[in-house]
DNA sequence: CTGTTAGCGCTTTCAC
DNA sequence: GTGAAAGCGCTAACAG
């Protein structure tokens, strides 16, 4: 059997309760008592039972972590950033995979519960508000990351995304861009469409019209992209820009690109959406509208530590500014 | 505060015990009052405690995870794999990313246990045997994946990294490549080392000599590929083909490849290591030596699953054989 | 500042 | 078959 407290306890001759305390460094206690139980502990390679504590504390040094995948660049960054950050703080975090579905994600959301976990950075499906908000009520603390509950007060850090499209479509036009194709998320996600709004906006306010044409709506999926391009690029009057604002259809894009022997930035100009390695180590690299994933991440742990730490819900939302990376895949047509 | 066993021991008129067998399904009780207790929980929306349960019982129905990090493809389906299938068996998973480094695996094992996970699966690195042999040693199942604890009798899920890597040589061999290049992983992991003499043995027995001139070793990352794909081509008599066994090597060989504006497979011969679904998407399609990277996953959670029923400690060694995938990227020399 | 004490909710002997 | 009762190891009043 491993060592109790109480074992530490008798071997530094003080009561359970003087160890507890001396462990926990509560501030009304005699510091060369604490000094010596704490040297005692380690002596003995005392570790503190976590049932035990959560079973009085109800808390549990377990967070808990729900993305739609792992084969998501950004899912990617969210897992390890909350993972790293999380661990440092003195938590663990329960890895869960919704496949958004909700279904999937309420029985998650009941399991977690069960576990205990302190709190919660979820990329919600948006269908169980309800009991997310519960778990908020449970004295829970939920974050939600990437996408967001809609009509839920919860706190939330998201994507810039209306002006990361806008700022992106922009950068084509001020090329010299006026006929951009825009492969984008279905309208029902948040992204999807905020993306279009953005797409629209600036063409806009550059006075252009939209043609319905050129934007190709689709699935977060790679043959979205194959459909989305050989829709485009066979169009009368093909774009001279491609914004893939539709992350997973990218590689898509690519393939149908090499199929057809275009070659880039001359005969087509192509920018990104949500950066990932491999993007720079293609060639020609291709300039992408970063989302900041890795910053969403960091600012899902800064709001749940405080949350955490005794800070009420703000039912805030909280948006991570996207930022362009012009690399070597877009043309200025304005002086070739 | 929730609903406990007690209220509904009284709801169900009858003793905490009988409510605890009934849930439990013990085998020494009545069926009819067994069904009774369930039902009378289902409704009032009973969820039993789970520290209270591992107070008890030493078992947390939690299960730790280590990765060495999420941007290789091949921990990402681990990840994902043994996530699904974990939570699937009614147990969760604590993820910890180890960043290949013995001192944070250390931490992380020590944590782990604190967290009393019922088992483990560890893509280790490899110098905390005696630590993982303790957790054995406490009943705790361990299954390494991907690598191995040399000297530890600990079951191991490995790759056929030597198989796979004359498999591919052979594969080349057979289209007429007389010069192969290799860039493959360091000597000291095992996967470089088994890589490397599947690549010689392959050779050998096709009574070729081995140049050292086409082998390039190297960390696992991006850069690697560059400085050898550069290397390899830029020798006097360049190789016809090149064999990436180093995965995260790959998109940098793919970068040198559009740099100097090479054709594949006319030109230069690709077959890489380890499928990612970049690989396929790619034009042309590279053909693959596949580890099998979910394969292991599964039969990792298979033996786990095993362990955790009982079974003890095989101390085995199992191999998940490699396949080839032929893609586009080879040309057979021989029939042009 | 320290010790005594009462549980947290559950499982599990041990009687009946 | 079922119930009573004893803790699992810890924290947090409450006294002192």
């Amino acid at each position: 059997m491993a060592v109790t407290l109480r074992d530490v306890a008798r071997a530094a001759d003080v009561s359970v309760a003087t160890a507890s305390r001396a462990l926990a460094g509560s501030s009304l206690i005699n510091h060369v008592t604490q000094r010596h139980v704490v040297q005692v502990a380690a002596a003995l390679g005392y570790r503190t039972n976590t049932f035990a504590r959560a079973l009085k504390t109800k808390s549990s040094r377990l967070v808990g972590l729900t993305v739609h995948n792992l084969d998501n660049a950004s899912f990617q960054v969210l897992a390890s950033v909350v993972q790293a950050r999380v661990q440092a703080a003195g938590y663990q975090v329960i890895l869960s995979i919704s496949g958004d579905d909700a279904a999937q994600e309420k029985e998650i959301l009941r399991t977690l519960v069960d576990h205990g976990v302190d709190g919660l950075i979820a990329v919600p499906t948006g269908a169980n508000g309800a009991q997310l908000l519960a778990m908020e009520h449970a004295e829970i603390p939920v974050i939600c990351a990437v996408r967001r509950v809609e009509g839920a007060s919860l706190e939330s850090v998201l994507a810039g995304d209306l002006d990361g499209a806008y700022n992106g479509t922009r950068h084509l036009l001020g090329l010299g861009h006026r006929r951009i194709g825009l492969i984008v998320g279905p309208g029902e996600t948040t992204s999807g469409k905020e993306r279009l709004a953005g797409y629209r906006r600036a063409l806009q306010e550059a006075g252009l019209p939209i043609d319905p044409a050129l934007v190709q709506t689709g699935r977060y999926l790679p043959a979205t992209g194959v459909a989305a391009a050989n829709a485009l690029l066979s169009l009368p009057e093909p774009p001279t820009a491609l914004f893939v604002a539709n992350h997973e259809s990218s590689v898509g894009v690519l393939r149908v690109i090499a199929e057809r022997g275009i070659s880039v930035p001359q005969d087509l100009s192509l920018l990104f959406y949500e950066d990932s390695p491999w993007f720079e180590w293609q060639r020609p690299a291709i300039s992408v509208v970063d989302s900041g994933a890795a910053e969403m991440a960091n600012l899902a742990v800064d709001r749940l530590m405080q949350r955490l730490g005794g800070v009420a819900n703000s039912g805030r939302e909280y948006r991570v500014g996207s930022r362009l990376i012009e690399r070597a895949s877009c043309l200025n047509l304005s002086n070739p």
